[in-house]
RNA sequence: CGCGGGGUAGAGCAGUCCGGUAGCUCGUCAGGCUCAUAACCUGAAGGUCGGAGGUUCAAAUCCUUCCCCCGCAACCA
């Protein structure tokens, strides 16, 4: 256990652009990192957490007029259903932020001086409609139409630039040098093909618009919405105040992010942080993509799976565990509420429910209280072993963000409790040998107690609905190593209950 | 010749780096148990590992070539 830290880590959701509602992806990141969070701090690190809301640019500013309302009022209402669904989702302790924070002006303009050796004035171009207000793609053109239908003029407006290009090599040598900085290694194989192949000055300010952090000592200009939104994460550790603990905490940071906004982190967000002296990220995680019965989710096929609804209808706990339980985190997947519906029925109901009732029901009918015996015949043994070393196996996965494996690892003993039951047949030692029955039974409770803690980070309410079970305190994982001592046991109920 | 990922039982995937009787989950079929949420446990069937060629005693795994699917391709939340 030597290895656990006391030091300041940080854990970041992505901030969520507020010009939709939240959905099911981002109800995904945020209870990714969420379990990461969890995880460590059962474990005793000292972990800040981060999530909030992009708020600035453009197209807020439209949908803000489209819907008749003033932006701020906008940015309020619409950054207020992201917290909504931090605490429908269960976020532990966090820190929200917005963009549209006094804090966050601050700090991105101090940033932003930080950057100045970087940065120059030029002209952006480029194919500009001035019906949809914004610049398209040369690609997007058609017969000098938008894809909207717009004709589109040639533009030319002054923009400061951050110098990208002079960063190309010191990024390559950290994408080297630290392997483990962008995963999987799928992404991290195309961001390092994307900087290979050249990497142009970035346009760092807009003037057409005001809805956004004013570039300090530059009238008119307000800096693109990507540097304002990336500096979030330094924001909500204090930055420009409390330089120790951004650069302690960064050092020791993974972002979460999805895979659509990867190169923003890893190869724009590294290059700023490099020009502005601060230690970068230890490792940013791109998640996939979930699709909607083997379809991509659009607002216009009105196939968006809406986070709020489902945990309505399944429930929180299952809903976290469905999400990093079907898939491998980090690769896409199909979100189907009938595959959904079989993982509570078969993993949650018929595997970790039934086991937790059929032994603590069991307790019950013996009168209620474990009289605990440790001495174990082989049988007992492994089993012991097994829930011993649970939350020891999870952490190498938990650390490399393999959440899928995590789970998996906890499966793995559910099944061989399951087993154990029916090897033991503790309904037979009852009758015979009740010396052995309280063995048998000490070591299925310490087993589910390992699998409570192991699942504590994924379903924290189901895990303290068994602890309360069983009289189990259950604040840190330093308790797994703990033998039980003689307790009375509550009775208990279907965690998961077969439905209707 | 743009870059990358992938094509393995009905479905979803692991195994490919470091060749050596093809594995997991679900589904299907059969059996066992009766503590438990008709849950649990055991066993079986099912694959010429995208096609073709090559190296080798031996290839899903190495080499060559072809076919198909999916991302990314620059300032886009």
């Amino acid at each position: 256990m030597a290895w656990r830290k006391n030091c300041d880590s940080m854990i970041t959701t992505p901030i969520y652009y507020i010009n939709g509602d939240p959905h099911i992806g981002h109800a995904y990141a945020s209870i990714a990192a969420d379990i990461i969070v969890r995880f460590k701090r059962l474990d005793g690190e000292k972990v800040h957490f981060s999530t909030g809301t992009d708020e600035h640019g453009i197209k807020v500013a439209r949908s803000a007029e489209n819907a008749g309302i003033g932006v701020r009022e906008f940015s309020d209402q619409a950054s207020q259903k992201f917290r909504e669904m931090s605490s429908a989702v269960n976020l532990t302790d966090h820190d929200f932020i917005r963009t549209t924070e006094e804090r966050h002006r601050k700090s991105a303009q101090a940033f932003w001086k930080l950057l100045e050796n970087d940065i120059y004035k030029g002209a952006y171009s480029g194919w500009y409609s001035a019906r949809d207000e914004e610049y398209v793609t040369a690609e997007d053109v058609v017969d000098g139409k938008s894809p909207s239908g717009a004709t589109v003029e040639w533009m030319e407006e002054e923009s400061f630039f951050f110098r990208l290009s002079a960063y190309q090599n010191r990024l390559l040598e950290h994408y080297e040098k630290y392997p483990e900085f962008i995963a999987p290694i799928s992404r991290r194989n195309e961001v390092i093909a994307f900087v290979k192949s050249g990497l142009k000055d970035l346009s760092i300010s807009r003037n057409k618009f005001d809805w956004g952090i004013p570039v300090p000592d530059s009238e008119g200009h307000i800096m693109y919405v990507w540097i304002d939104a990336l500096v979030n994460y330094i924001t909500s550790l204090g930055f420009p105040n409390d330089l120790r603990r951004v650069s302690e905490a960064m050092s020791n940071c993974i972002h979460i992010v999805g895979k659509e906004i990867l190169r923003f982190h890893a190869v724009y967000w590294p290059a700023f942080l490099m020009s502005a002296g601060i230690t970068l990220p230890k490792r940013i995680f791109a998640h996939g993509w979930w699709t909607r019965d083997g379809q991509k989710m659009s607002k216009s096929v009105g196939n968006v799976v809406d986070p709020f609804a489902m945990i309505t209808e399944y429930g929180l706990d299952p809903l976290r565990y469905f999400l990093f339980r079907e898939i491998r985190f980090g690769e896409d997947g199909d979100f189907s509420e009938t595959t959904l519906r079989k993982r509570i029925s078969y993993d949650l109901a018929n595997d970790l429910g039934n086991l937790v009732q059929r032994v603590l029901a069991f307790i019950q009918k013996l009168g209620g209280s474990l009289t605990v015996n440790y001495d174990f015949s082989i049988k007992e043994k492994e089993l012991y072993a097994l829930s011993r070393n649970l939350v020891e196996r999870m952490r190498p996965l938990i650390e490399k963000q393999n959440l899928h494996g995590a789970l998996d690892c906890a499966w793995e003993l559910i099944a061989e409790s399951n087993k154990f039951v029916s090897d033991m047949k503790p309904w037979e030692l009852a009758k015979t040998d009740v010396a052995r029955l309280n063995c048998v039974l000490t070591a299925l409770c310490e087993s589910i107690r390992a699998i409570s803690f192991g699942l504590a980070p994924f379903m924290p309410d189901t895990t303290r609905k068994i602890f309360d079970f069983m009289n189990v305190d259950g604040k840190s994982f330093t308790e797994v190593e703990r033998d039980f001592t003689n307790q009375r046991c509550n009775p208990p109920v279907p965690l998961f209950p077969r439905e209707k």
